[in-house]
DNA sequence: CGCCGGTTTGAGTCCATTCAAGAGGAGTGG
DNA sequence: CCACTCCTCTTGAATGGACTCAAACCGGCG
């Protein structure tokens, strides 16, 4: 194996292999990347909107979002990062930041100067489509969401955005389906879906009263992920997670 | 001027080279990228999600619209394509249409295949750079329209819909701020912003009677830009046209 | 213990929706 | 040229989904 476990970067290399073959000689550039780590604590600010961005980090731990503020004080949040994630490959490369990036838990995450990730673009074709690749698919989670917040009643938000954050995380290999870990809060939840945090609260209670969720602690627990995306009218298409054609859910 | 006027692609150069320079021998790549011309009427599709895409387009003339059909049947409008966009780079990149792509008005387009656009981002880091930068633009409007509609007002994402567009326009060198051509109805613009025709309806009137807009036949007129930008929340930052530094739109 | 952030629940309000009906244009065909 | 249709726009009235305000509850932690 050329890919040596101990680097920060490994994960890395294993999403974008996933979005394009690469060759060993890729692998290595990637894993040569310059790079550093860096620990973040629970809600503290990676960029924020109207900052120069001047590197792409990778998510190594913890969760992350991103978000926006309108002139009232409202807050959008426009996606969740998980583990494995480039966080902030659009903000780097765009060169100024038009939105915030920050820690949802405390984070770790590896620090790549927006030049190199550049110069390694330039100079492997392979490389550069994975990324690219990466920030579509990251557009079009986007555009769902877009649908998922102008159209779509309350419960269906709830229910939709529950199912495609498990599903992310059993696809990172990190929960299954049914029993996943989401350390959002009902506040925060809302911020991803125009809703108030008093009316996700009703929306939760509503799937837990259904039998759709169930309720650990401090985080969701989804006993019929089935049922519970029929409910949120979810087609996972939208991440492209499935690229031979193979559905990453066995229905049956 | 290696650019031949003739080109059909001539736009897509122009387009390019804002994001990124080009030297004459990319230029000339693009312009001898293999494409062929289409036209299309009102309201007919370019694709449909779930199609696999062949060909990425560069719309000529007209508009166009990227959408998505939700459960109970209603449309959420994703983007808005003016004449010189890229059409659907997103969805021929990925393979799979994840949403439709149609034509608002009867529109020209020339369609260029997947594979051709492909290897010449293999072949020219700089234009895949560019073409990269362009799908990231996409991307930033994208995440802007979930605030917008996920934490906007009616009558703030109205206006803000408005102001994008016309900024939009005046960038491309299609039209003035304060006297454009929006050929939407005011169906289409509630599929953009999440809202009933109906209550789009009322926004209009309400915007009119403020003085903000003004009415033609089948147009929107703006008026007073700078106002509108103000009720619509409106900070161009995240289209990403002042590279430079230099804001497109002298304020005073 | 007592604070504190997050959750839960209730009551009343409001923004946007639904339903419905009419008006205005553009295009078509007799 | 007029009648006719279709589509879009316009307006009113009633409904409803999500919000606001407010209070209580709960678990974690210093």
């Amino acid at each position: 194996m050329v890919t040596p476990e101990k680097s920060l970067l490994a994960p890395m290399v294993r999403k974008l292999e996933i979005w394009s073959p690469l060759d060993e000689h890729d692998k290595a550039a990637i894993l040569a990347l310059p790079h550093r780590p860096r620990r973040l604590g629970h809600a503290q600010y990676l960029i924020r909107e109207g900052d120069k961005a001047e590197y792409s980090s990778l998510l190594i731990s913890g969760f992350a979002f991103r978000s926006k503020v309108v002139a009232g004080g409202g807050r959008q949040i426009l996606a969740v990062e998980i583990p494995g994630d480039m966080v902030d490959l659009q903000n780097s490369l765009l060169g100024l930041a038009d939105h915030n990036v920050q820690a949802m838990t405390s984070i770790e995450l590896a620090m790549i100067p927006r030049e190199a990730i550049l110069s390694l673009a330039e100079a492997s074709p392979k490389v550069a489509r994975a990324m690219w690749h990466e920030t579509l698919v990251d557009g079009s989670i986007s555009r769902e969401w877009t649908a998922n917040v102008g159209r779509r009643d309350a419960k269906a938000r709830v229910a939709h955005l529950l199912c495609e954050l498990s599903l992310r995380l059993k696809h990172a290999g990190l929960a299954e389906l049914d029993n996943c870990e989401l350390p959002l809060t009902q506040e925060q939840l809302g911020d991803c879906l125009g809703l108030t945090p008093v009316h996700v609260n009703r929306m939760l209670k509503l799937l837990r009263a259904e039998g759709l969720i169930g309720r650990t602690k401090r985080s969701v627990q989804i006993t019929d992920w089935k049922t519970l995306a029929a409910a949120g009218d979810f087609n996972s298409t939208y991440l492209h997670l499935d690229l031979e054609g193979r559905p990453l859910v066995d229905w049956d």
